[in-house]
RNA sequence: GCCGCGGUGGUGAAAUUGGUAUACACGCUAGUCUUAGGAACUAGUGGGGAAACCCGUGGAGGUUCGAGUCCUCUCCGCGGCACCA
């Protein structure tokens, strides 16, 4: 029998494929149409690794599945070539870029068309073509035209190794995330996009999207929105000569009572007009020291706070306090206002700060916790004094278990006019007997709790203000007969108390008392100590204070947030150059639309970045100088070219548009084709491209260019494969594996199958190859299924064992029985049924599970299948294994493509089982299985099971109590 | 610290979403065939026990007739964010 031979199989069908255009989609065919989409490929100079691999495996399973089911699917697929990786690679290299790029295109899409996949590769592009960047220049100044687009000074993040500009998103815990150097901010003229204006539509309309969940809540935290006020407070300092005011932004509002100082950020414009003379020195000693930090040192959780007094005082506007203004870096200046208003009891940070400078803490907002109450039950309000009585001996706790409720507390008891202190000790007396009990401290917060008391039958809303005591010693009164009825004392171990009374309402101050400290409180509660505003939880606080500054003039509300405008200039030489022009009188001019596309000049020797704040395109003469293309004078070019980010935000728009060159989208089919109905790609780019494309697909939405506002309708990330090691695959640690090996070895049909089958497709996890035989296995039982002629029937039906030559010639496929038999019929119902819902689900490794299970049958089954569910079972399994269902396919006589047929549709009552097996429980135990007609009613298989057996043992006079029964499924007996 | 994901046999992993835990595969053990096998096939394979049974999804509680799945707490691993007021 011939064997299963990979290589020339594929070879074979690689060739036939690319030659018949197979998989080269009709874009204007009346099929509905699927957008089946990958992200593109960087080709750095790195071979594409098996994540690659596994990613457009993935992808391609589901399209091939799709295109089975009927759809005009298009996969295409491009080169996403400008950018830092590939022109770093070049510099090494000593070549330009341009010929680095191709070589690296060129060994890429080797490897692409190795795997299999279904794509087309006749809308082929890249983005470093100037038929692709005409297009990025375009789209520049489009956004321009519109406003968002547009020029600032600002600090940025400059990679001192990379000598350019980066992106928020680009820095990675301080370091560059192309080289891993320490970033620092410098002051520069540079362009950005205004995504920030549609930062609340890139939130909301994440609900239009089926997208990973975590994945949209990585977007919505990234963007980073949050609802407060900004306020402004009249700053009071001997220096100023004008009134001066200082604007804060707040979330917290409800707090404003409690505010202590005041602090801006060292950047802060106020600092030097509001410092006193006095402080002056210590302020320029403090700024100057605060400039030398890096990033990563200012921004580290370690390092203590620190801060300066300005001298200056603001005023509160809510109470016409006055508070002192400190300088100090935790108050970041790019986000608000760059001034906060400090409240020290209920911020970490500001809680931190005033204890290291000794600035003053006050309450202002009290913890409040309802519990159960009674409505219609009367409603009293009472102070209490809560003893907490520690033993130090054992570092026990006393404690009260209550006899009529679940209660489990401390001593406590109303004040009745006492002071709380006073009032707790009697409590302690009264109700546990201990006589010597020294006080140790008061907590300063009231604590509130509402509960219904049983014992009294009232509800109460507690003012709780706990204090500390320690036992002195075991003297003991004897308890009242009347309290003893009530509760019972006990001694807790301290690490048991959180528990034992259910105090986890309390944590800030358990916290607090092991602290040996009280810690701020952060959450809502109670307002205290707030004036008229005393007594509103903090929820209606904050509105009626936003209400307050409105209409007092002194504020609004405002939402922040954390998204940056996207900083989008390179001064980098492997770009897209931005199409702009500088003249000395019209100013900055874009280029005109015909003029597109700004080439990037290609002869450039030196394309090395000179660090000066400028590109290498700034020393190439015929580039810069040029035409004011508004007044005809002398200009010059801008010399930043763009970020990568904006070349991919638009690609998958303008694939279907491929080879026109006056439009960027066709109209019509960019209207037909897109939204993108599938893209499948990694969770890293979450926060980057996604969103950038996002922002991109609103702003063209908003020009009426395209009519939908959500590029990615499905997203599904794979996971990560991981190193044999277990580690994250990289050069350095030698861990990389590529895919080619195991393709020319094995196969690209084993390859494509092992990997979906190593787990689930969103979790990834290590290469490990060891189970790959097992594909090979599975691959070569369906090829000699296909091929062992012993395995066939005579047309007859006759098993060829009663008579049929043992071996028949070689490639002969036999015969095949006119019909299988029922079981097979059955299970391959079922096969196809799974195979197609796992697909839809990204489930491949279930699916692959049970084409495994259905070739198994076919192995031990004597009777073999017909030819026709033979058929069925090579178009189910072409998804996997184009390349081996193809030449199957072709073996069994047919001339055109396995991968152009229907998913096999199959008869929904041979799924049904004819009879099943039930469980039988006793007491949630298994103890028989009943083997029973699925049509069977609940009596009968009651009946059945009682004569059972295994299952009359655990009946014996015990009586049934419930029968739980689920159909088909399981019987529950409950006996006594 | 915050947000998200996960922890199931010797290994990679399944589990219809509250209904017989360990499908499928690797590995291992035994056997068949073979001159031989890193081949193929057959049988077995969570742990304990001779068996009846008992125990088992990181750990501790809870809800339920019934929990890998739900609730509370806790430990560990991974990913993201990180002084965002």
């Amino acid at each position: 029998m011939e064997k299963y031979n990979h290589k020339q199989i594929e070879s074979k069908w690689r060739e036939i494929w690319e030659k018949s255009g197979i998989y080269n989609t009709d874009l204007a065919s009346k099929d509905p149409k699927f957008y089946n989409l990958i992200m593109f490929p960087y080709p750095s100079g790195e071979y594409l690794h098996i994540g690659h691999a596994y990613s457009d495996t993935g992808a391609d399973v589901y399209g091939r599945h799709k295109k089975l089911n009927g759809y005009n699917v298009f996969m295409p697929i491009g080169y996403d070539a400008f950018g830092l990786p590939a022109e770093n690679y070049a510099i090494k290299a000593g070549v330009n870029p341009k010929e680095s790029t191709a070589s690296n295109i060129e060994h890429a899409e080797k490897q692409l068309k190795s795997w299999g996949c279904s794509f087309d590769w006749s809308h082929k592009m890249t983005t470093s073509a100037p038929s692709y960047y005409k297009w990025t220049q375009w789209l520049f100044l489009k956004l321009y035209e519109k406003g968002l687009a547009y020029q600032k000074e600002a600090p940025v993040n400059w990679c001192p190794e990379c000598k350019t500009v980066l992106a928020n998103e680009q820095v990675i815990e301080g370091l560059c995330e192309r080289c891993d150097t320490e970033v620092v901010q410098k002051n520069l003229k540079q362009w950005f996009f205004k995504i920030t204006d549609y930062a609340d539509r890139l939130i909301k309309d994440l609900d239009k999207v089926d997208w990973p969940e975590s994945s949209i809540i990585k977007q919505r935290n990234w963007i980073g929105r949050s609802e407060g006020v900004q306020f402004n407070l009249k700053v009071k300092s001997e220096k100023l000569k004008v009134e001066e005011e200082v604007e804060v932004f707040t979330t917290r509002i409800d707090t404003v009572f409690g505010m202590t100082y005041v602090v801006l950020a060292p950047e802060h414009p106020l600092v030097e007009k509001i410092t006193v003379t006095e402080q002056k020195k210590a302020v320029e000693k403090y700024l100057i020291q605060a400039q030398k930090l890096t990033e990563i040192e200012r921004q580290s959780l370690e390092k203590e706070k620190t801060g300066v007094f300005t001298g200056a005082y603001a005023i509160n506007p809510f109470n016409n306090e006055e508070v002192p203004i400190w300088i100090a870096d935790y108050v970041l200046y790019g986000y608000g206002t760059g001034a906060v208003m400090a409240v020290s009891a209920h911020d970490e940070r500001d809680y931190e700060f005033a204890k290291k400078y000794k600035l003053p803490i006050k309450e202002s907002v009290a913890p409040y916790t309802k519990f159960e109450t009674k409505p219609g039950k009367e409603t009293e309000v009472r102070d209490l004094a809560i003893a907490v009585v520690r033993n130090p001996k054992d570092n026990k706790y006393l404690c009260l278990k209550w006899k009529q409720t679940k209660w489990q507390a401390f001593p406590s008891g109303g004040t009745d006019g006492e002071d709380i202190v006073t009032a707790a000790k009697r409590e302690v007396l009264e109700e546990t007997g201990y006589k010597n009990i020294k006080f140790i401290k008061k907590f300063r917060n009231t604590i509130f709790e509402e509960f219904y008391r049983p014992h009294k039958d009232s509800n109460v809303i507690a003012h709780s203000i706990y204090s500390l005591f320690e036992l002195e010693n075991d003297e003991r009164q004897e308890v009242a007969q009347k309290e003893k009825d009530q509760h019972e004392a006990v001694w807790v171990k301290e690490e048991e108390v959180e528990n034992f009374l259910n105090i986890k309402h309390l944590k800030i101050f358990w916290r607090s008392l092991q602290a040996g400290e009280e810690m701020p409180f952060t959450d809502p509660g109670k307002l205290v100590n707030s004036g008229e505003f005393s007594g509103l939880f903090s929820d209606e606080a904050k509105k009626k204070m936003a209400e307050w500054l409105k209409k007092k003039g002194f504020g609004r509300r405002k939402i922040n947030y954390r998204l940056h405008d996207w900083s989008i200039g390179r001064q980098r030489y492997w770009g897209a150059p931005i199409p702009i022009i500088y003249c000395d009188k019209c100013g900055a001019q874009p280029v005109a639309e015909k003029d597109l596309p700004v080439k990037l000049p290609e002869n450039v020797k030196d394309f090395k970045p000179k660090g000066t704040g400028k590109g290498p395109l700034a020393s190439v003469k015929e580039f810069v100088d040029t035409r004011c293309p508004y007044c005809g004078g002398k200009a010059e070019r801008e010399t930043d070219t763009m970020d990568t980010f904006v070349d991919s935000s638009f690609y998958f728009m303008r694939y279907p548009s491929v080879g026109d060159d006056k439009e960027m989208m066709k109209p019509n089919v960019t209207k037909e084709w897109l939204p993108v109905d599938m893209y499948v790609g990694g969770a890293e780019h979450v926060t980057m491209h996604l969103l950038y494309a996002r922002f991109i697909t609103k702003a063209l939405f908003d020009m009426k260019m395209i009519n939908f506002d959500e590029p990615f309708l499905k997203l599904r990330h794979q996971g990560m494969i991981l190193g044999p090691d277990g580690k994250k695959m990289s050069k350095s640690k030698g861990n990389v594996i590529i895919p080619d090996e195991v393709i020319r070895e094995h196969g690209a049909d084993a390859f494509r199958i092992y990997i979906l089958f190593m787990g689930r497709f969103e979790d990834g996890g290590p290469w490990n190859p060891k189970g790959l035989v097992g594909v090979k296995r599975f691959l070569e039982k369906i090829w000699k299924i296909g091929l062992d002629s012993r395995r066939s029937l005579s047309a007859e039906g006759i098993p060829a064992s009663a008579g049929m030559t043992k071996e028949g010639g070689d490639d002969n496929m036999g015969s095949w029985p006119k019909i299988s038999n029922m079981e097979i019929q059955a299970k391959l119902a079922r096969t196809i049924k799974k195979v197609g819902a796992d697909i839809e689900d990204f489930k491949f490794n279930t699916a692959i599970a049970s084409l495994m299970k259905f070739s198994n049958v076919l192995q031990e089954e004597k009777n073999p299948i017909s030819k026709g569910d033979f058929e069925k079972l090579i178009v189910i399994l072409s998804p996997f294994a184009p390349f081996m269902a193809e030449e199957l396919w072709e073996k069994l006589g047919h001339k055109d493509s396995v991968h152009v047929q229907g998913w096999p549709e199959y008869d929904e009552k041979l799924i049904k089982e004819e009879t099943v097996t039930v469980a039988v429980q006793i007491n949630g135990k298994v103890r028989d299985q009943l083997v029973i007609n699925a049509e069977s009613e609940e009596d009968e298989i009651l009946e059945l099971a009682k004569a059972s057996e295994k299952v009359q043992k655990y009946l014996d006079d015990a009586e049934i109590k419930k029968v739980i029964y689920v159909p088909g499924k399981l019987l529950s007996l409950v006996i006594s």
